[in-house]
DNA sequence: TCTGGGGTCCTAGGACCC
DNA sequence: TCTGGGGTCCTAGGACCC
């Protein structure tokens, strides 16, 4: 049996964990450039405040109704939630965990018998709040996707489920598929489930599960679409993944805090993302051998989607895998060269590295038969000091020092568990 | 002049997730 | 005026090879 731990409205919890007067009032958290709304406590959820919906238009339901609004603070979030999947990891063993997100975590609990599991749910549930604060939900079933829906019942009714639910005989888990729409299973989309439902009446979890694999495979693509209806019938088809795999993209990417048509500007963000991206690839002690920009140009007319629209790219080979911020940052900057058109408005660029090998495996090439690390030493030293004095104490001149193009983020709490001079303080 | 079948590798793009 | 950021996997199709 499988389990899934998810953090309840995680962003907003961790808000509250340093706010406790917040508690059962209405909160939210806004994205990056305050731009729309990507957390809100249940009692936002049930003022109505819509989910990713765009900040600007909930604004008259926020202030009419007092909610409490914050911009993300990734540093809090991304500590609270290392200390909750460190319990998890001492409570049920490092080996049995995966962490899936930020807030969410599989569990391998084949080492438990089927009997004890209610317990092992409780237990999970009570200790992660006891430690850390956090309150999570627990969903237990035969499959991931099983789990995931079994989580989300769990969330349903909370005075009922008590935030645990565990799906462990064939009749509760029709019975759960049955009350399942089918655009709630994870893996279904909004295009998948519209099909679904347009093309062959299909509505709900259970009609889904009841399909034959080669349908599957033809209209939910490919093999994906078989191993979600096989996780459907209770078959393990998505396993446990082996945590610490190194990622093979990373991307840095920002709309900027207004439009941005000055070329110098655009040219100063993509050296900071890239310092940024270069960073996350140190870290995983990997180097890129193509480094990818785009900017997104600020749209001419209303009519069009916003998302997509007007996004140039292009990418440049480097003649060897690096991870030296100041040669990666050199292609940056000549792609923005190339792709900003003058007199245009940008409203979003971007910088996203692939081809990423571990950087003990750095090949050279005819024309650079020996690579040098001597940059590497460097870097780790411009790590480690902005690690421990603060974000960018050292930076490369590219990144410019004014920064007009900044995000907004007016309405961000302090940082509480990671910088010594925000530390929480008791009057 | 015209012509097969089988394979690999790479890229772009689509779908999904939180 | 104002709509996030960061990922994954898979497929189709083109280039190229024998």
């Amino acid at each position: 049996m499988k389990a899934i731990v998810d953090c309840n409205n995680f962003y907003c919890s961790c808000e509250r964990l340093f706010k406790p007067w917040l508690d059962k009032k209405p909160v939210v958290v806004l994205s990056n450039n305050d731009g729309c709304i990507i957390s809100r406590s249940d009692e936002a959820k049930l003022l109505g405040v819509e989910m990713a919906g765009p900040y600007f238009m909930a604004k008259p339901l926020i202030e009419k109704h007092n909610v409490t609004v914050f911009s993300s603070n990734y540093n809090l979030y991304g500590d609270l939630s290392w200390r909750v999947m460190e319990t998890l990891r001492i409570l049920i063993g490092k080996k049995n965990v995966e962490v899936y997100s930020v807030d969410e975590a599989f569990l391998d609990l084949s080492i438990f018998s089927k009997e004890e599991l209610p317990a092992i749910a409780l237990q999970i549930r009570e200790t992660v709040e006891q430690w850390t604060g956090i309150k999570v939900s627990v969903g237990v079933a035969p499959t991931k996707v099983l789990a995931k829906l079994a989580n989300r019942m769990s969330k349903k009714n909370k005075q009922k489920t008590n935030c645990i639910m565990v799906l462990d005989t064939e009749d509760k888990i029709i019975q759960a598929l049955r009350n399942t729409p089918v655009g709630d299973i994870w893996g279904v989309g909004y295009q998948y489930a519209q099909k679904l439902k347009e093309h062959w009446c299909i509505y709900d979890a259970l009609q889904l599960r009841n399909v034959n694999e080669e349908f599957a495979k033809v209209h939910l693509g490919g093999v994906v679409g078989a191993r979600l209806v096989r996780e459907l019938k209770g078959i393990a088809s998505r396993e446990m993944e082996d945590e610490l795999v190194n990622k093979k993209m990373i991307a840095t990417t920002r709309m900027f805090g207004s439009p941005v048509s000055d070329i110098a500007s655009i040219k100063e963000a993509v050296a900071t993302y890239t310092s940024r991206a270069a960073e996350k690839l140190r870290r995983q002690h990997c180097a890129a051998k193509v480094i990818s920009v785009f900017v997104v140009a600020k749209e001419q007319n209303h009519n069009l989607t916003f998302k997509n629209y007007g996004t140039i790219s292009s990418h440049t080979i480097l003649p060897a895998a690096t991870s030296c911020t100041n040669e990666l940052i050199k292609p940056a900057v000549a792609l923005v060269e190339k792709l900003v058109e003058k007199g245009q408005f940008y409203k979003k660029a971007g910088v996203m590295l692939s081809g990423i090998v571990p950087d003990a495996s750095v090949q050279g090439n005819l024309f650079q038969p020996e690579i040098k690390n001597n940059g590497r030493l460097l870097m780790d030293m411009i790590d480690n000091v902005n690690f421990s004095q603060r974000d960018d104490v050292l930076k490369f001149a590219a990144s410019g020092t004014t920064r007009d193009w900044k995000m907004r983020q007016e309405l961000r709490s302090p940082r509480y568990t990671t910088r010594w001079d925000e530390l929480y303080e008791i009057h």
